[in-house]
DNA sequence: ACGCTCGCATCAGGTGGGAAACGG
DNA sequence: CCGTTTCCCACCTGATGCGAGCGT
C-alpha cells in the first residue's frame, strides 16, 4: 500500500510540505509561540462543561439511528470569572477577539446532540432502524463555512466506560488516555487547511471522591489548575481532504498531573485528580501556514461528546473500570485473568493477538477481542488502527472502501456530532449522559453491541494503518511485512499522504470514498479472513494462564448484567448464535461473510 | 556478490498491581 | 490516621537490528 510509486513520490512531497509546516508556529508542538497558541495562557481552568441534558427527542431522533436522541445543550461552565469558550486556546490573534461566541465568532460549540444513525441493522434499538447511512445523512457540501460533523468512532467502547464512570490514569510522566479519542470528521472543504486539537475542561466544578463504591462530589473543584490543556493533532494543519479521509485519533495524547513538566507538554495535558473533565475536540480552519483563516465565515467548531467524560484519577477506584480498562487495552493483556478462557476456540481460529491483536487492538471489544480480534479491533467499539497508534495516530487512506465501517448495514458506529449551536443548555448539571436512549438497548442488548461494533471496526480501523491488514492481508500476516510497510515513521507534521490518493490534490477522493464507506464492502474483506486467523500461540497462552493467576477481582462483583468487560468469548458466542460467525468453529475462511453478519443480524 | 525474506534477540514504551511514601 | 501519590515490578506489544538462508 505505501510502498507505491507513486505513493513515494506524493509521500515526498509530503514530507516537504511536513517540512514547510514544522515551521508554522501554529502546528510545531515545539515551538512555544506555537505552544501558546493553543495553550492555556492566562485563560482560566475556570471553564466547566455541563453535560448536556437530556433532551427530548429531536426531530431527527424519530429515526434513532439518524441521530441519538441526545440532547444538544452541552453547556460550559462558565464561572464568573470564566470566559464562555474553550479559555484553554489561547489562540490570540487567530481568534476572534471577542468571546468565543460561536454565533458571534464563528466558533461553533457542538454536542453529540447529532448522532449519525448507523443504519438500517442497528442493533440497537434507539439508533437502529432507518438510519441512514452516511450518504443519506444530510452532509452539507464541502465547502468553506461547512459546519462539520464528527463521529465518534470508538463510541460503544467510551459508554462501556462512562457507564461506570470512567476514569483516566494521570502520572507525572503522562499516561495515554484509553479509551482514546477517535474521531472521523465530515464536511469540511475539501481544499481548505485545519488544525484540530483536543482540549480537556473540567466538567464540573466537583472535586471527587470514590465512596462506597461510587462517585460522589467532595467540595469544590480547584480552579487554579495550570498547565497545558490543549493536545493539537500532530498532523495539524491539514486540509479537510485529509482530516476527512480517514480517523482521527488521539491515542498518544498523554495526561499529567505534573504542571511543572517541561518536556513532551505538546503531548501532555495537565490535569489535576479527583476532577471531572470533558475533552472538546476543536477544529479550526487555518492558511496553510496554520494560521487562522481570517477570511472564513467559520473559523472555529467544536463538539463535545459526552460520554468521553471522565474523572482524572492517580490510581483506579472503580475496580469495574480497571477490568473494562483490562479487559480491552491490548497493553494491560499481561494482567488479564481469563486469557485462557478467551481461547478456547480451536487453535486454527484463535486469532492471534499479534501483530494485529493488541495494539492494533487497541480498544477492542471484551467478546470481540477473542475472535476477531484484528478484525473488529478498531472503532467499533473501539479498536483504532493500528498505525494511528504507533506511527502516527493517523490511519491510513481509506482506500477500498474502508473509510467507513458503516457500511452496508450501517452497523458502523460513528457518533457523529453535526452543528449544533451551542445554545440550548439545559439547567441540567447532570455530569451522567444520558444514557437513557442506551439503557435500554444498552444493558439489554449490550453484547449484540459489542459483536457489532467489532464488526464495524474492521474496514475503518485497518484503514489506518498503512500495513492495514487490508493492505496486507493478501499477502499474509507476515509481521515482517507488516512491519516493513508500516509508514516510515515521519515527522510529526508530515501530513501523512494517502496511499491512493494524492494528497491533497486528491481529495476530490473523499466523497468516493463516503460512498464507498457506505457501500462498504472491499474485496478485501475476504482475503482479510483468510489470512487474519494466526492461531494464538499454546506458548503464549501458557506464559498468560502465570498472569492469569495474578488475576483481580472486582470488589463491587461487577454483576454480568452491566459489565460488558464481563461478558466473555464464549458467551458472545452463544449469546450471538444469530450471528453465526462468532462460532468457535467459525471458520477463517468464513471471515467475511460471518462479519457482515454481525451487521446484518441484529 | 547482491538483494530479499525470514527468524530471533533486544530495546523502548505501555499497562495495572501493590507497596511505600507523602501530606493534610 | 487515612486518603492520595509515587515508585517499582512483571508483563505485554511494537520497533529495530542482526544474521542466516535462499534465489538471482
Amino acid at each position: 500500500m505505501l510502498g507505491g510509486e507513486g505513493e513515494s513520490s506524493s509521500f515526498s512531497s509530503a514530507k516537504e510540505a511536513a517540512d514547510e509546516r514544522r515551521k508554522s508556529p501554529a502546528v510545531d508542538g515545539g515551538d512555544p509561540a506555537a505552544q501558546s497558541r493553543y495553550t492555556e495562557h492566562g485563560m482560566g481552568p475556570d471553564r466547566y462543561y455541563i453535560p448536556p441534558a437530556v433532551s427530548k427527542q429531536s426531530p431527527e431522533s424519530a429515526n434513532p439511528c439518524a441521530f441519538l436522541p441526545y440532547t444538544p445543550g452541552g453547556t460550559v461552565y462558565t464561572p464568573p470569572s470564566a470566559g464562555r469558550y474553550p479559555s484553554s486556546l489561547h489562540l490570540g490573534s487567530v481568534l476572534p477577539p471577542a468571546g468565543f461566541s460561536p454565533s458571534a465568532a464563528g466558533r461553533s460549540h457542538f454536542t453529540s446532540a447529532y448522532q449519525l444513525g448507523q443504519s438500517p441493522g442497528c442493533i440497537y434499538p434507539p439508533y437502529t432502524g432507518s438510519a441512514p447511512p452516511l450518504s443519506n445523512v444530510t452532509v452539507p457540501a464541502a465547502g468553506p463555512g461547512m459546519r462539520a460533523q464528527v463521529y465518534l468512532c470508538n463510541r460503544p467502547l467510551w459508554l462501556k466506560f462512562h457507564r461506570h464512570q470512567t476514569e483516566m490514569i494521570i502520572t507525572k510522566q503522562g499516561r495515554r488516555m484509553f479509551p482514546f479519542l477517535s474521531f472521523n470528521i465530515a464536511g469540511l472543504s475539501l481544499t481548505a487547511h485545519y488544525n484540530v486539537f483536543v482540549e480537556v475542561v473540567l466538567a464540573d466544578p466537583n472535586h471527587w471522591r470514590f465512596q462506597g463504591g461510587k462517585w460522589v462530589t467532595c467540595g469544590k473543584a480547584d480552579n487554579s489548575s495550570q498547565g497545558n490543556k490543549v493536545y493539537i493533532h500532530p498532523e495539524s494543519p491539514n486540509t479537510g481532504a485529509h482530516w476527512m479521509r480517514q480517523e482521527i485519533s488521539f491515542s498518544k495524547l498523554k495526561l499529567t498531573n505534573n504542571k511543572g513538566t517541561s518536556h513532551n507538554t505538546s503531548q501532555m495535558i495537565v490535569l489535576q485528580s479527583l476532577h471531572k473533565y470533558q475533552p472538546r475536540l476543536h477544529i479550526v480552519e487555518v492558511t496553510e501556514d496554520g494560521v487562522e483563516d481570517i477570511n472564513s465565515d467559520v473559523k472555529t467548531q467544536s463538539f463535545t461528546f459526552p460520554e468521553t467524560q471522565f474523572i482524572a484519577v492517580t490510581a483506579y477506584q472503580n475496580t469495574d473500570i480497571t477490568q473494562l480498562k483490562i479487559d480491552h487495552n491490548p497493553f494491560a493483556k499481561g494482567f488479564r485473568d481469563n486469557y485462557d478462557s478467551m481461547y478456547t476456540a480451536p487453535e486454527s481460529d484463535r486469532l492471534t493477538p499479534s501483530p494485529t491483536d493488541s495494539p492494533r487492538a487497541h480498544q477492542i471489544v471484551p467478546g470481540a477481542r477473542y475472535a476477531m480480534q484484528p478484525l473488529f479491533q478498531d472503532q467499533f467499539v473501539n479498536n483504532p488502527p493500528q498505525n494511528r497508534f504507533y506511527n502516527s495516530e493517523r490511519a491510513v487512506p481509506q482506500t477500498t472502501s474502508l473509510l467507513s465501517p458503516q457500511t452496508e448495514d450501517g452497523v458502523s458506529q460513528r457518533w457523529f456530532v453535526t452543528s449544533m449551536q451551542q445554545g440550548g443548555n439545559s439547567s441540567s448539571t447532570s455530569n451522567k449522559l444520558d444514557l437513557t436512549p442506551y439503557e435500554g438497548d444498552y444493558s439489554g442488548s449490550l453484547l449484540p453491541y459489542g459483536i457489532k461494533s467489532l464488526s464495524m471496526q474492521t474496514s475503518h480501523a485497518l484503514s489506518y494503518y498503512p500495513d492495514s491488514p487490508f493492505t496486507t492481508m493478501s499477502t499474509g500476516w507476515g509481521s515482517r511485512a507488516a512491519y516493513q510497510r508500516k509508514v516510515t515513521p515521519s515527522l510529526p507534521w508530515s501530513p501523512r499522504p494517502s496511499p491512493t490518493a494524492g494528497f491533497p490534490e486528491d481529495s476530490d477522493k473523499v466523497k468516493p470514498q463516503i460512498e464507498e464507506e457506505v457501500n462498504g464492502t472491499g474485496g478485501l474483506h475476504s482475503s482479510w479472513t483468510e489470512t487474519q486467523a494466526p492461531a494464538l500461540s499454546l506458548e503464549k497462552a501458557n506464559s498468560y494462564s502465570t498472569a492469569c493467576k495474578r488475576r483481580r477481582l472486582s470488589l463491587h462483583g461487577p454483576s454480568a448484567e452491566d459489565s460488558p468487560a464481563d461478558i466473555k468469548c464464549e458467551d458472545l458466542a452463544s449469546a450471538t448464535t444469530n450471528s453465526s460467525s462468532y462460532s468457535k468453529e467459525t471458520p477463517s475462511s468464513k471471515g467475511m461473510a460471518a462479519y457482515y453478519s454481525f451487521y446484518t443480524n441484529p
